[in-house]
DNA sequence: TTTTCCATGTAACTCGTTACATGATTTC
DNA sequence: GAAATCATGTAACGAGTTACATGGAAAA
């Protein structure tokens, strides 16, 4: 998650709802585990880097003998810069880079068979995710949040096709290779 | 590009040819930049480190008067665990993320016709990108390196497919939003 | 009464990138 | 004679994660 992605999820609660960086947290972590992720000490840090830089301004309140809120609230300035990074990002086209693939580059070191029994066992693993993406319930919060979780379905559906393709050729492979060394 | 991946691709071509670590950045920088990036300054520390822990062995060679390459070469232990790490990495299927979707997620704080504009602009880049990588040519070193690409086209084919839904369905919220508005 | 929740943060650490430094040697 | 190539690295910087610290309140 980029610098202006995590700008963009923190202020665009913050717009949504004003609140501080507990509430924040607890929302990422309960509903949107599963189009984003950012750790607690980064959102506080980033949320106080907003106000130093003027989108958002600081509130503080306190609730009975509870360690006081920092309650954070988009300043015009900040609604202006969320617009305009919201527009940027979306229209970006960075390059898709995805990790895991330097194994796959080098699977034919290890015997296809055990390469083949990987891949088997990542499938596995994919469809399992993929289903529970798909039982999920939709959010209901909002338009974006639902694209955003068809983002994450769609690259998921992508990756099980692809194991299945690879798997199916790699089959081929070794059935080719058996045979050639049979005969 | 997470550190055990770092060390598979540099271990994997290491073990393909002995080589020293200019050659080793050009080959990345030339061949492999369509699945793979790493810095030059990375590589060099990372080698530096896989010799510290024995996985790789040093020579220092020199021709005529240029500076002294440090030719890097697997150990047994290199190997051994090369192979670990491919077979680890290939059975992995760690979560997908993949950044740029909280403005996907807040699409819907701007304007939807500009958030449309926006992922057409999108969609446009990453047709050409697809484009791209289907006219480049088989790459012939070797099985993995081929399924690799073929695993990022797999993706950027995704990205494309999703985007089109999503600009789809979005013309057909939009156009659902004008008539609710025009009644 | 122990655990979990509320609410914030800091410090240390690890990482990778950027930019710079060096200097001979081919190539244009 | 200028530019690109060969070949290695270091230093500084920024950034994010982990783990830790604090301490009252509510729930089990």
């Amino acid at each position: 998650m980029l610098p202006h992605e995590r700008a963009i999820l923190l202020l665009g609660m913050i717009k949504t709802q004003r609140s501080h960086g507990y509430l924040v947290n607890d929302f990422i972590e309960r509903n949107l585990s599963r189009v984003a992720d950012m750790k607690k000490a980064t959102a506080y840090a980033t949320l106080d880097k907003l106000a130093k830089d003027g989108w958002v301004r600081v509130t503080t309140e306190q609730v009975g003998n509870r360690p006081p809120r920092k309650v954070y609230d988009l300043t015009p300035a900040g609604e202006a810069h969320l617009d305009a990074l919201i527009r940027k990002s979306l229209r970006a086209a960075e390059p898709l880079r995805f990790g895991s693939d330097a194994a796959v580059m080098f699977l034919d070191e290890v015997p296809l068979a055990d390469a083949l029994g990987a891949l088997r066992g990542r499938l596995v693993d994919r469809e399992a995710q993929l289903a529970a993406y798909q039982a999920a319930p939709k959010h209901g919060m909002g338009l974006g949040v639902d694209v955003a979780l068809d983002h994450v379905k769609a690259h998921l559906a992508a990756e099980v096709d692809w194991l299945r393709r690879t798997i199916a050729s790699l089959d081929e492979e070794m059935a080719a290779r058996a045979g050639a060394q049979g005969r």
